[in-house]
DNA sequence: ATGATAAATTAACACTGTTAATATATCAGA
DNA sequence: TCTGATATATTAACAGTGTTAATTTATCAT
């Protein structure tokens, strides 16, 4: 192996390392204790060693959001395999992201709530591969599949997925932002929109 | 007028100058810009003159959202006396905080997405005396109202409540924080989703 | 005019993300 | 092994945040 091969994997490998510690200073200690001077910390170098790995702090955030986004897109592969009912499968998947972000409130923060966001605009996010892209096209066909097989009343698959998409992102939000607001418990709740709206969208 | 009494009232009348121009800061300019350096520039005086007047920047910030509160509260009262139908009322109640807060998405995001919350915890809210939390009983009320004339499902109402306030909450988050992913017209959706949430709680 | 009180200010602290300039380590070729 | 280049890491700095303590300035009754 040349030299430039083993300084460019080296290089590869403190990238993970760093990854890998910003993910887990995410997880543990939450979004809003996140810091590129903590992390650099973290891992016994000065802030701006980060810098010469990731272009800066979105980056990063970028990196540990593709992380996840595998996942969910494997599981909603699996889920849309598994069932052939369309109409349960969709059931399940925002059941799913429900339940992860209702564990992983930190994650859901980088997500949805950083300013700007981490996969730019709305433009950016179709055109640019990414496995969040992934995630959105196949949650979208499951949506698609429940109105091409007359489970779903036929009312535009953009804004059905929207509507749909609206489901676990308030709950979440609401659970984790606006903890000041009575709240019932949010398994329940979930479960509750979730038939709920499923049966309100039934033709 | 006594002397104690003048500067009380001038100290109250600042309270308001202070206050007033906080809320042009904060719907002109944004949530993001918002800094009490930036608000004490505009009105001229020193950064620390403000907190002779306000505790600190969640004191004010709670001023903003007590004021916004009691519109929201007179317009829900208005909804729910002028129909006899408590549905009708719930959707005329739901589309409105949407279109509110889709003009209004800066006090959106003070309300809902400070962190620490304005109002506290949970149980600081309801505890506490607030337009805000009228605005909520009222808000609880009237879906109570549609649960006693069985036009919704006997479900918990607190849960119902919790699910109805879901869908403004969600929708509005994910228009202004979650700009990257694919949305289509928030009116529409608006639309489409509290139809279709109150057709699948009908009974 | 003096002394007390109220009001406003300056200086400071401990943070944030990020850039430019600088220092240190690594390694190929002579 | 010494030199020069390149890659890597660091320090110093900027402009910003909310907030507190200490200090100055203004007001007003005696």
């Amino acid at each position: 192996m040349g030299v430039t091969e083993k300084r460019a994997q080296h290089k590869e490998e403190f990238r993970r390392e760093i990854l890998d510690a910003a993910r887990d200073l995410f997880i543990k200690d939450g979004y809003e204790e996140f810091s590129m001077r903590k992390l650099a910390q973290k891992i016994d170098y000065s802030p701006t060693t980060i810098y010469l790995y990731y272009k800066n702090k979105d980056d990063l955030l970028l990196a540990i959001c593709e992380e996840f986004s595998e996942q969910f897109f494997t599981h909603l592969h699996q889920i849309r395999m598994l069932s052939n009912d369309p109409l349960e499968s969709l059931r399940q998947a925002l059941l799913y992201f429900t339940k992860f972000w209702l564990g992983n409130p930190n994650q859901f923060k980088v997500f949805f709530f950083t300013k700007p966001n981490v996969y730019g605009t709305k433009e950016e996010f179709m055109e640019k591969d990414s496995m969040a892209r992934d995630t959105y096209l196949i949650f979208r066909e499951m949506v698609r599949d429940c109105i091409k097989t007359g489970k779903l009343a036929d009312i535009d698959a953009e804004v059905l997925t929207h509507a749909f998409g609206v489901i676990p992102h308030g709950l979440i939000a609401m659970t984790f932002y606006s903890s000041s607001f009575p709240r019932a418990d949010s398994n329940v709740v979930a479960q509750t929109l979730v038939d709920g709206l499923l049966r309100g969208f039934q033709r």
